[in-house]
DNA sequence: CATATTTTGTAACAATTGATACAAAATACA
DNA sequence: TGTATTTTGTATCAATTGTTACAAAATATG
């Protein structure tokens, strides 16, 4: 028995009621798979050609390196879809290998047929069109933060984004331990470059509080390094 | 007079002919829109409305920093379209300042019109589909890339992966400078650590071949650091 | 209020990388 | 082949960040 209701509320059937998810559904074929603890779902480097949407359990994700080791990247559960990003364009191969967690119940819609979900719906595809689409935007501005070498330039484009143009002072709600993990650096280096910068007059700290001081110079940070 | 064949060589349209391409188009609402050079096409943080695709001339990208100043980022000639990953999505906003910069001649076709091309068109909706499916994957190996942090591991896994399983010596097809480049480091930081890497018996390079002597210890660097 | 825990500021030293420079080696080209 | 140009190997020094350690300050908790 398919529980359509669980389906509906997966992201990318998001805004369609159960019955008309059974209808979609029943216009193509579709399956569904079932896996105990551990066993493989898909091997990395494997062609995707099926939407998975989890029903009941989880999934991890694990690379496998050049010597055959494992590591772990990331966990899924249900009801989500699997490597949404990685059905269409020239890599669609499943960047890891997906192994299931606890007894692991999938829905498989092979891609021809969700396509023809994707023409009779326009909800789906907006769904779906919304859900790569947003990935790909998280991508981009992580890229672009990654641009930023020094910590210096991390911290100054961190301010200016909080600070937006309006405000000259902003509340951190992090530690600064959990801001240098953002920034991907070591507490101590994070908070000489506040001190450095508090002490050099472009902001001023005080407990939780950053006033950003010198706008202007924290601009130029970010242009001339 | 709108040129429906070269519409049709666009991306979003390959593999649709000029009568097809006219026919869709007839049945939604598009605007061809002309600008002079140095006119500005969007501004950053404008919401997308319409799809994009240059007819004619090139436009320049641009951010604008905090303090007003601009930064080219990239160009787009015709016949490609313009932020296709900025369409649908959360943040569905120019993330650059857009420029015309020979005169221009934009194809606009507003979102809820192209959403309908989409469903009626399956080989339009495959092309939009892999476009963005691609830029996505291409930005995920790059992220992953980046989070190599030393040289040193941006080099065993360039190495590990142009070999593959099978090989265990590569062509080098660039100059230590465009690899260098690629890498985001300087020339010399790049030679030092091949010489390294050679001196410790990881690799052992003649002129452009490298050959990998011990993978098993290249694979440690990407885990241990 | 007093005490335990967390967070922050700071210092000293090591490791990595960038910047600059220069000569040897390889390559291109007449 | 001989010469000009490009590429590579290497060295030195500066700048940045990581590592480790410890005390002061802030916060939580009884």
């Amino acid at each position: 028995m398919v529980d359509f209701k669980l389906i509906s509320q997966c992201p990318v059937f998001r805004g369609i009621s159960e019955n008309e998810t059974k209808a979609l559904l029943g216009k193509i074929h579709f399956q569904i798979k079932k896996f105990n603890n551990g066993e493989i779902v898909a091997i990395s480097g494997e062609t995707v050609q099926n939407l998975y949407i989890l029903l009941s359990g989880s999934v991890k994700g694990e690379m496998i390196d050049y010597s055959g080791k494992t590591i772990k990247i990331e966990d899924v559960e249900a009801p989500r879809p699997l490597a949404t990003a990685f059905l269409f364009g020239k890599e669609n191969k499943f960047p890891v290998t997906v192994t299931a967690h606890v007894d692991l119940k999938i829905l498989a819609i092979p891609v021809p047929g969700f396509l023809k979900i994707l023409q009779m719906n326009a909800r789906v595809l907006e769904n779906y069109l919304n859900s790569i689409s947003t990935r790909t935007q998280f991508l981009s501005q992580k890229l672009h933060f990654l641009s930023f070498k020094t910590i210096r330039e991390k911290v100054a484009h961190f301010l200016l984004t909080q600070a937006g143009d309006k405000f000259h002072s902003i509340e951190l709600k992090n530690t600064q331990q959990q801001l240098a993990d953002l920034f991907g650096v070591t507490r101590p280096s994070l908070a000489r470059v506040f001190g450095e910068m508090q002490h050099e007059g472009l902001i001023k700290i005080e407990r939780k509080t950053v006033t950003l001081v010198n706008k202007e110079k924290l601009n130029e940070l970010l242009r001339n390094g």
